[in-house]
DNA sequence: ACCAAATGTGGCATCGATACCACATTTCGG
DNA sequence: CCGAAATGTGGTATCGATGCCACATTTGGT
């Protein structure tokens, strides 16, 4: 070892574990190579780049940075080469398990791609959401997968460069790939089973109807009737908003008002909102009512009876949407715009029944 | 770079450039010095920096920037200035609930203090754990919060000048601040609970005690059945191991094997496989068997009867986590190490009730 | 045996922002 | 009215790794 590496071995030992101090000088390309006996193109090539170095001077290299405990320096190599293996990932509430799910598929995929995940939380807020969108492309993050909020979001970020996969939903148009349930098959079938046990009179709780994820649910939900020759009485689609409370309050309304024999949730909290109603009243399911949601999450298979879901498959869902921002940043995709639908699929359980009488 | 490499390297630029991929020259400080009639320092400090810029220009020099679409570049400033505002995180599993409540709450907090969040997964394996403890350091991330499964892990982190908060639990002694709930209080209270309904024979189910969380949850245990002078059968604490379908066939033995009359799971996992069995047992609770679990988490509240629990107040646990890590990082804290005891809450629910004859 | 091609390595400029110091200009006490 | 302190602003080196090219050495074909 000489003399350097072990003055800088000693001084990370010698300093106190406790207050750790910035002040950590470590080790350079610089120092590997003086290490090495050789020069700092060499190490970097040796170490990381696709460039040649022999295998005797590739082992020598790795050898010296190992012993001098040599860790790379994202910051520079990124700025220097331009480019950077940090994904941003931009969601609206990761305390909700759907995007809880997502983005552990994503991470899991980056993961194994070497690549990191930054994660940014934007509640559904436009100015939240472009805040993020700045300081994405600040960290020159190559890709960005987002559940947008708003168009102009993955619209900025690909005018800077960046390329843009959405999750879960499509805003505008040519605003990037999408990977998404298919939402109208998904709401079709599920509404179709509830018509096939004699149910005609469906409520369907949704919260929104403007992007494509309440847009394709609520499709399939009218395509259904459609299919099965049953007249939908649109005061049965109770129009609610993104919270458990406000859904529970407009079930109470949907089953004040209107004699519906099933309700259908179109996605988890607001299924959440629904079955605490429900509970309360102590209407049996399935007999009184049955109960289905969009968005299979773990706790509907735990409540008594189970309910039946729409599993839309999150994880993978979320470990698509890496793949194929990977693929677009490695530049093996076709420039044409990539529209990913994901068959969900209809898990029946013990919440639906035939319709009462 | 070898021949061969320049070549192929050569053969990528030379192909027809990506939609979102072309070179966008981004604009730097020197365009935004230029557009205002300033010089580059003037610039960094008039946009960013402490340093001091008249109003005047400091507002001609915002107007340039925005002007030009000028966007900071972290990487050139982080490598510079040898600091950033990325944070890493390193989790188990953010597909359970208690992950990723600690990481929205941590999120939240550095996102209000302009920090980004770095997530990882280590799904609780040692080597995952040390693969993203290297990348957090090529990264200079200035901290690091993590729920550590190797006392490893913060070592080798604070060697290298990085600040650590352990959480949720603590390993090993002198690595880094801590923040957890208290176990043992909560554990303690919610076995309290269950005795004064009469119960002296009640089976915890446990995942691992080596451990801050097991070992405090299983002293709280022990120190209420100690209070009360109930003898403790210790066949009653069943160990499984971390996942439901271990802990659904635990609990099956324990009910075979021992007549316990109430059940506590010592997380939110286990207590899936535990509820799983019983309602399978078609057993009635609380009448036949009361059950309750450490950890607070929202379908818990949507099971009938809703399940007895030990609120730990998670996402503000993560909450808590950031801050102290953020006052490190500002060196706003005395060297000794920090431990906070976040004190948990008992929600008492219908899962619960007097023991049986 | 000779020259051209192939093969390894080293040198140096550079990515973009900022720390640091120098310097021009203003302010103001005495 | 003068010089010292205060106040703004500019110049330049630098953070650490790598792209690119030059060059020394080896290989191989005829």
């Amino acid at each position: 070892m000489s003399p350097r590496g072990q003055q800088a071995a000693r001084a990370v030992q010698q300093q106190p574990v406790q207050p750790a101090q910035p002040s950590v000088r470590r080790p350079t390309v610089q120092d590997v190579a003086r290490e090495a006996g050789v020069s700092p193109s060499t190490v970097s090539r040796a170490l990381h780049t696709r460039g040649y170095a022999s295998p005797a001077v590739r082992a020598r290299v790795r050898a010296a940075a190992e012993r001098i405990g040599y860790v790379l320096d994202h910051n520079a190599r990124n700025l220097r080469s331009r480019t950077s293996t940090s994904i941003g990932v931009l969601i609206s509430d990761l305390r909700n398990p759907f995007y809880a799910d997502l983005a552990a598929g994503i991470e899991e995929e980056l993961r194994a791609a070497e690549y990191q995940m930054v994660l940014v939380n934007d509640n559904g807020d436009p100015a939240e959401e472009m805040r993020a969108a700045e300081t994405l492309l600040a960290m020159r993050v190559p890709g960005v997968i987002v559940t947008p909020v708003t168009a102009k979001c993955p619209r900025v970020l690909q005018e800077n460069g960046v390329h843009v996969v959405c999750a879960d939903r499509e805003l505008g148009r040519g605003n990037g790939d999408v990977v998404m349930s298919d939402n109208k098959a998904g709401a079709r079938e599920l509404t179709d089973h509830l018509l096939a046990l004699g149910h005609t009179r469906i409520g369907l709780l949704i919260d929104e109807t403007k992007w494509s994820t309440g847009a394709g649910r609520l499709a399939g939900f009218r395509a259904a009737h459609l299919d099965n020759f049953v007249d939908l009485d649109e005061d049965l689609i109770a129009y609610t908003s993104f919270d458990a409370d406000a859904a529970r309050e407009t079930t109470r309304k949907l089953l004040n008002d209107h004699d519906v024999t099933a309700i259908i949730s179109a996605n988890n909290v607001l299924a959440q909102g629904a079955l605490a109603e429900i509970k309360d009243r102590r209407l049996k399911i399935p007999r009184q009512l049955s109960v289905a949601a969009y968005d299979d999450v773990p706790w509907m298979s735990l409540v008594q009876p189970a309910l039946t879901t729409v599993d839309q498959h999150t994880v993978e869902l979320g470990r698509s949407c890496a793949r194929l921002l990977l693929a677009r940043i490695r530049g093996e995709l076709p420039t044409k715009r990539r529209i990913v639908r994901v068959p969900p699929r209809l898990i029946v359980r013990g919440s639906t029944g035939p319709a009462p009488r």
